[in-house]
DNA sequence: CTTAGGATCGCCT
DNA sequence: GGCGATCCTAAGC
């Protein structure tokens, strides 16, 4: 099978980092249920807080698997979080999904999340799963067909970048980024002034 | 506003 | 047996 690097006009074969940054503003959607990415993580094989920093196990081969894929995972025994993978095949690293402004299928959202609250419908990586219906079924699975469709960033975005949340090692690596002053964060970013 | 606890599963440099 | 790339609720200040 070819690979697909060109999904929304990413390059998923380049740096977790960049693609973390180049995904913000890209719109998201599974089964025409989704939003506009408004936060990422970036983790990579030589990074201490990344699952794939201890080499392949069951639960995170997609991520040693070929790029312009998806990583589903576990999270806390409850929850699942969405990765898109980068770099080239066997490298192991992706990046996490962790906030959407919700577009698309707002009511079926709100059904799958139990709640009217549109801030908070996707504002954290398993809320956006449960909002978007993304269950361990979707672990690697390619990015450039259905029922996943991404879409290119219409215009020039306000990124903003700092470290990542509910690590507990390499706590300093400023690998978040996220739209500037979106209020469909997951969290704040601290920012001077 | 901040902090604490519970839910629950796969993996263990 | 312990600990997460989490979320929700409740209680405290």
């Amino acid at each position: 099978m070819r690979m697909n690097d060109s999904v929304a006009h990413i390059d998923f074969s380049a740096p977790s980092h960049e693609v973390a940054r180049l995904l913000v503003g890209v719109t998201l959607l599974v089964d025409g249920v989704g939003g506009r990415i408004v936060e990422t993580e970036a983790y990579d094989r030589e990074d201490l807080a990344s699952h794939s920093h201890a080499g392949q196990t069951s639960r995170n081969a997609a991520m040693f698997g070929p790029p312009a894929h998806t990583y589903v995972y576990r999270s806390y025994g409850i929850h699942w979080c969405l990765n898109f993978v980068c770099r080239e095949q066997g490298h192991g690293a992706g990046v996490l999904i962790r906030a959407l402004e919700p577009t698309e299928g707002i009511e079926r959202m709100r059904q799958r999340r139990g709640m009217e609250d549109l801030r908070l419908l996707c504002s954290g990586p398993g809320r956006l799963c449960q909002a978007l219906g993304v269950t361990g079924q979707y672990n690697g699975r390619r990015l450039d067909a259905p029922p996943f469709e991404l879409l290119p960033v219409p215009c020039a975005m306000d990124i903003v970048c700092g470290p990542r949340i509910g690590i507990s090692k390499a706590v300093d690596v400023p690998w978040r980024f996220g739209q500037r002053g979106s209020r469909f964060l997951s969290q704040a970013f601290r920012e001077k002034g």
